[in-house]
DNA sequence: TGTTTATTGTTCATCTTTGAACTATTATGT
DNA sequence: ACATAATAGTTCAAAGATGAACAATAAACA
């Protein structure tokens, strides 16, 4: 029996994606730390963003936005409730649905987060040629829908 | 004062380092779905992988390549170890480690568990020409690099 | 040799994430 | 109208990840 698999090392579609999981991985981990001076988390950021480019979203299409699960987003409301960062408000027509909406300190918060962020990024993707950094993006972006629809 | 900075959206690094976030979270999800038949989760995988093409390596190599803490590794394996997928082995030279090798029940999961992650991963990165594959890697290794050195 | 420093792995408290069960509200279909 | 489905958000218990403090061992060095 020596009709091994091929190992998956040996595929370059296998390399390269480990090397973008690796790169995300690493990114996550610098973006923490460089967010913990604000007392911002990666998750709590991503929420801020959300919020800024579509106020009024619920939960539930804020949840999906940002790939967890709906419990997740109760639990981590509160917290930037509590800090003035966010609004929460029912609908009036629906009364099942929270609108959210950032308040000043939010977006005042969001834009600090935003300049860490962008550096970072810029760190990174400032290796790639304009040209490469607009094809990355294309390819993730068929990525996401392929793995969506099916 | 109308010199608010450049929103990131408005950037095309910044947006096309969203769209490799979001494929990555994407098909970690997916992959955690098409493994849960071999009871088995992406952390777990990741271990049996790098126990594979490393074997005898230590716990405290192994959170290096996983880009995770040390005590994370300890809560992970002894589940692997009880279902007999690898051993742990003190090494006689120094006491301090303990060397870790995959079981052939460990390398027969494995092997089932990479045909899983290597169709999703087929099935992603498709989308790309072979040319375009090898930059995005090539890209990512970069910023491996740089985020991790600095 | 003896003392100090580094390294490996573990423990533990804390925080995050998750999914299932639940309540309240709205939509659908007869 | 009425019963049934579906939807939005919450609660809760379980699982995962994290980092600080710790024990055991090894290395560095006086």
């Amino acid at each position: 029996m020596n009709n091994k698999q091929e190992l998956p090392w040996d595929n370059p579609r296998f390399r390269n994606w480990v090397a973008v999981a690796r790169a995300c991985h690493v990114l996550e981990r610098t973006l923490a730390v460089k967010l913990a001076p604000l007392d911002l988390k990666p998750a709590q950021l991503d929420v801020l963003m959300n919020l800024y480019r579509h106020p009024g979203m619920s939960q539930h299409d804020l949840a999906r936005k940002l790939l967890v699960g709906r419990s997740n987003i109760t639990m981590l409301l509160p917290q930037l409730e509590a800090r003035g960062l966010l609004r929460r408000e029912g609908d009036e027509k629906d009364k099942r649905i929270l609108r959210l909406t950032l308040t000043q300190a939010g977006e005042a918060l969001l834009m600090q987060a935003l300049k860490v962020h962008m550096a970072l990024i810029e760190k990174a993707m400032s290796q790639s040629t304009p040209e490469q950094c607009d094809m990355i993006g294309e390819q993730m972006r068929k990525i996401y829908d392929v793995l969506n629809e099916a």
